[in-house]
DNA sequence: TCCATTGTTCGATGTGCATCGAAGCATCGC
DNA sequence: GCGATGCTTCGATGCACATCGAACAATGGA
């Protein structure tokens, strides 16, 4: 491995986690788990070939640590400081949904009490009012409105129905495209503006 | 610009760092002082026409934000956040320099008191039995060893004379080479072995 | 008005690299 | 021992993109 001693390699270790599989892994380690190759190459959507070639790389990089157990592979962040910088990368990208998020509280739709979020009277008439039905909450035990800590563990995003219910409202709408057999969303720039013109961001 | 609604995007972030170029410009700004676009090219060793683009991706991409004063475009960091993120992309890729310089700590033979670096006795007599002249402080006024802060601005790495020798006596034994006309110094991997065995590391 | 400077856009080129199929090791259970 | 599973290496393919030359637009000074 090079290294440089004038100048940072930061370039190195930001190219590292430039690749998007790659950073699919990391965040995937994020919680504190070690995963095997294979269970982190599922995480990406990749073959266990290339999974393997990337793993090489994060660990040649000082990025994540590997420990061998009989035939499997666990592979875990380096150390602290590799977690810090995800998360600061974490808090660069902002969400969209983080965006929202914050823009409901702000509107008091919604309610965060530190361990759960709580839909207001004002955000129940809100929702209705662009088209919501409340009366699918019987048939269902998901909670309406849940915070559940994303890749950060510190912002929050809309969970439960609610969340979901806004998801597909905006597949449907066409402001959001999934991208095939993925959990990712792609936005263009033109639905961006109106979805924050409708949640007045 | 693309945004990822269910997934961070932290590779897009991460992939604009990634780029050496777009580094070195990072860097030049972490300063804190607004430069240029040909000041950037400058800095980065390339042409006006590749650094504009570079430029533009960075704005695209959030991570700078430009003032346009007459015909001149001002590029500085977007925000705190954003240094923050290079701090700890400069506390990941720890610099050998950096490393040097906890090693003589550990070793004693340099005290940091916190404004500067002093050379203990200890430490005199380890840089004599590696040859160092302490005959040629009398020749220069520039203090002996000092420490400097350097781009993270809170790591330490050898400045003054002593760092200069150190540096230059590397570069004599063929350890480090310079690249041409830049302040980057690569280090290969057998010559990495050498140093650390020589400092103890 | 003319020129110099600063910055951008376009097209062409080359290269680095992510990806996967195929084949090869190592390890476990039987 | 033999198959199954987990992981790696090699080679080929394709694509994204950094780079620069050339041409152009905008601004300031003389």
């Amino acid at each position: 491995m090079n290294n440089t001693l004038s100048e940072p390699n930061i370039a190195v270790v930001a190219n590292l986690i430039g690749d998007n599989t790659r950073a699919k892994m990391l965040i995937a380690l994020l919680g504190g788990k070690a995963l095997t190759a294979t269970e982190l190459a599922l995480e990406a959507d990749i073959t266990s070939q290339t999974a393997s070639t990337h793993l090489a790389k994060l660990v040649d990089g000082q990025l994540l640590q590997v420990r061998k157990q009989g035939r499997h592979k666990y592979f875990q962040l380096m150390n602290l400081s590799v977690a810090q910088l995800l998360e600061s990368l974490l808090n660069i990208s902002v969400d969209l949904a983080v965006d929202i998020y914050d823009a409901l509280q702000n509107h008091n739709f919604i309610i965060d009490n530190g361990c759960e979020t709580l839909l207001t009277d004002l955000g129940q008439k809100f929702f209705i009012s662009i088209g919501f039905d409340f009366s699918e909450i019987k048939k269902s035990k998901r909670p309406i409105c849940k915070s559940c800590l994303d890749w950060s563990e510190r912002r929050n995003h809309l969970a439960g129905i609610l969340g979901q219910w806004m998801l597909d409202d905006m597949l449907n709408k066409g402001w959001l495209e999934r991208e095939f057999d993925s959990r990712i969303i792609n936005i263009t720039k033109a639905s961006l503006a109106k979805i924050k013109n409708r949640f007045n961001l």
